[in-house]
This record gives structure tokens, C-alpha cells and sequence, in this order.
DNA sequence: GTTGAAGCGGATGACTCATCCGCTTGTGGT
DNA sequence: ACCACAAGCGGATGAGTCATCCGCTTCAAC
């Protein structure tokens, strides 16, 4: 189960891949396996070795953002108002879904497909089902909606800001928390009209 | 401008191709020109001529599909209450978007992009925009909410309901309704909490 | 310094893509 | 009925991508 260490050079090596991968994946590039090897001027087979699909690399790129996102679930899980605390970290979420074009394949493959990221992404499941939970009992959002509508529906808002693809990311970002704002109004169950998002941060 | 219109066999081969690739697209195999040539016994060159691109022929696969929506919405048009008109015409639109998967991609690309569709598609657009215009003038939708939000909003809820992929079509389609549901409430503005959606037409 | 395991790399065969051009067929004119 | 020719056909083919295999190199434990 547990990976013996990396030899030195073929530590470098990985390191080197997903730097160039970034690159690839910053520029809105295809990532392409031999394409980047060639970029990385290293061999082939050695990319392959290290991540045998482009999925396996992006994913790879993608680990530090959901660490991130992680930390910022973790976070909000100290916040005492459920509604803030879910609202808050949604809009986190969204704002990295956004600016990190090599997260919206992870969010929206399932947990299980994911070879590298599969135990975090649990873990940041876990964390905002919690804050779920919270809400619900809370009694400030719509009984309907469960743990398992939520990463769908987050997909669904950035790809929709997404579509507007003459936007450039900052744009895209806010219109992605202006999306969020009309979902959270029709999640919200309570006597007052939920505060809008504030203005970014 | 207008093409003259094709030999009798050039349209027989035209429509076989069509007909093929349907197939394709409900199946969920991916649309490779080679691959849809072989299958329907025609020369590669044939497709190629007839359909430059992959999108071009789905596209055209797509075609009756917009249609049908486009004469959801003129009737819808018909209806008396603005609301109303709007939320029907929606759920419409999301559930052929999440029961023909040719429809999505032809929806999320620019009017512009769309050779084939792209008078037919602005049509739709257009009639869409009425209807809006229609639930702004009587104050019963949010007012920031613009025409050029809501494709990009009922993709992403068609989006949405599509990462569900272990469920059925139907199934996803009705998980669709559910988070257009969420939506319009979000979008709804004005003294009553709107009504739900009927049961699916 | 030696040794064997871990890692490297690029040549290569399988596969997909889209074009080109010589051949066939439908059509409009006589 | 036949002809002429434009419209259309098809598949062979070159360009390009993908991923594997295996002989060679390098690391690190002793």
C-alpha cells in the first residue's frame, strides 16, 4: 500500500512534470503526455511511469488548490453561524473552481475515480457534509437539498460562469459568485432574505 | 448564399449519415467522422464533405431538437402570466437538454460558432429574451438577472444533473427540474413563494 | 568500490485524422 | 435514348498522436 520513497533524480523528475503540467494546464493548453515530456525535455516513458493518464497528472496539479480548499472547509467549520459558515465556504469554493482551470475535472469526477486526489477530496466531502448538516439542523436551508446535490450544483455554477468564456478569469470569478448568490437564495429557508455574498475579498 | 439543392443520392447519403450518428449520440460513443463513415458503409471523403467537423454533424443531429424547443417557446409566449411562461418554458428547455445529449454542446457554444444551428439557435435566443423581458417588466424576477445569464444558467443546471451519471436519463432529467427549481426561486422575486414545478409535464 | 534494483529514454508499432485525386453516377439537354 | 459534364464518391495515404517495450544509466545500500 505505502510507496516506498523516491529515488532522488526521479523525485526531481516528478517535480519537473508537474511544474511544466501547470504550465500546460495555466495556458489553457491540452495536456498532452508526450507533449510535455517534450517541454520537460524528459522522456517519454518516464511521464508515463510517473502519471499514466493526462487525468492522473491534472489531478496531481490540482492536489495543492484542494488542500486549500481543505483548510478553508476546515475553517469555516469553526464559524458559529451555520449559514455563514456554509455561504462562506461555498463561495470560496467557487472562487478557486474559477481561477484554477485544473479543478473543475476534479470536483466533478466522482470521488472514487480519482487516483491521487480520491482520500483529500473524501475528507473535503466529509468537512462541508458537516457544515451541511449544520444548516440543516440549523433549519436555514431547504430540506430537499442533500450532501450529494452539493458538489454537483457547485459544478454546475462555475461552469456556467465558465461558458462565458470572452470573460477574462477575474470576470468570470465574479460572475461566478453572483450565480452562487441566486443558488444560496433559493437554498435559503428563513424569515429573512440571506445577505448577499460581500463583495469578493 | 442559398446552396442549390444537392443530387438525390448526395441527400440520401447526407440523411444516412445523420441517422448514423444519432445513433452515436444516444449511445454516448464518442462522434469520430472515420468511425460514423465505416458504420454506414460511405466513403470517408463523403462525410468530410458533408459535415467539415465533428461539432458540424452534431450540430445538425441536434437540429430537430431546437426546433422542437424553439416552438416550446412561442407557445409559451402565448401564455398569459409571465411567470408562469418563463418557468414552463425553462423546464422545458431543461429537460431536452438532459434527454438529448446532442443538445447540450450546440446550447454552451456561442451563437456564432454554430454553423448550422446558429440562425435557428438565435431565434430561440430571441424569444427567450421576450419572455424575460416579460418577467422583469411585471417585477416578478430578480432584476440583475440579464438575457445573456440564462443560457449559461440553464447549461449549468443541465450540467449539474449530468455529473449524476449513474442515473438514468430519467432519472437525471428529474434531478434537473429539482435544481431548476432551486434556481427559480432564486430568481423569483415578489410576494409569494413561487409555485413548484408540476409533476413533469 | 561493487552490485543490484530503480529509473530513464527514445525508437517503434498501433491507431486516428483529414486530404487528395482518379473514378462513378445522376441530371439536363438534345 | 443517348450524351456530356458537373456533382459526388471513396479509399489509399501521409501526417500526427499515443503509449509500450527494453537495453542502458544512475542511485544508494553495503
Amino acid at each position: 500500500m505505502s510507496t516506498p520513497p523516491l529515488r532522488k533524480d526521479a523525485a526531481q523528475n516528478r517535480q519537473r512534470i508537474i511544474e511544466v503540467a501547470r504550465r500546460y494546464v495555466d495556458d489553457g493548453r491540452l495536456l498532452q503526455l508526450n507533449d510535455v515530456a517534450r517541454t520537460a525535455s524528459i522522456g517519454v516513458a518516464t511521464v508515463y511511469r510517473h502519471f499514466p493518464t493526462p487525468e492522473a497528472l491534472l489531478e496531481t496539479v490540482a492536489l495543492p488548490a484542494v488542500e486549500k480548499l481543505l483548510r478553508q472547509a476546515e475553517h469555516a467549520l469553526a464559524e458559529d453561524d451555520p449559514w455563514t459558515a456554509l455561504r462562506d465556504f461555498l463561495a470560496a469554493a467557487i472562487e478557486v473552481l474559477l481561477t484554477d482551470p485544473a479543478l473543475p475535472p476534479v470536483f466533478a469526477a466522482g470521488t472514487d475515480a480519482l487516483e491521487h486526489t480520491g482520500d483529500l477530496k473524501r475528507r473535503l466531502v466529509t468537512a462541508f457534509a458537516e457544515l451541511l448538516a449544520r444548516a440543516h439542523a440549523a433549519g436555514v436551508i431547504d430540506s430537499g437539498v442533500t450532501e450529494s446535490d452539493m458538489t454537483p450544483l457547485l459544478c454546475g455554477v462555475a461552469y456556467a460562469a465558465n461558458i462565458q468564456s470572452a470573460l477574462d478569469p477575474t470576470e468570470r470569478a465574479t460572475l461566478g459568485l453572483r450565480y452562487l448568490d441566486l443558488l444560496l437564495t433559493g437554498l435559503h429557508r428563513g424569515s429573512v432574505k440571506p445577505a448577499a455574498l460581500p463583495p469578493s475579498r
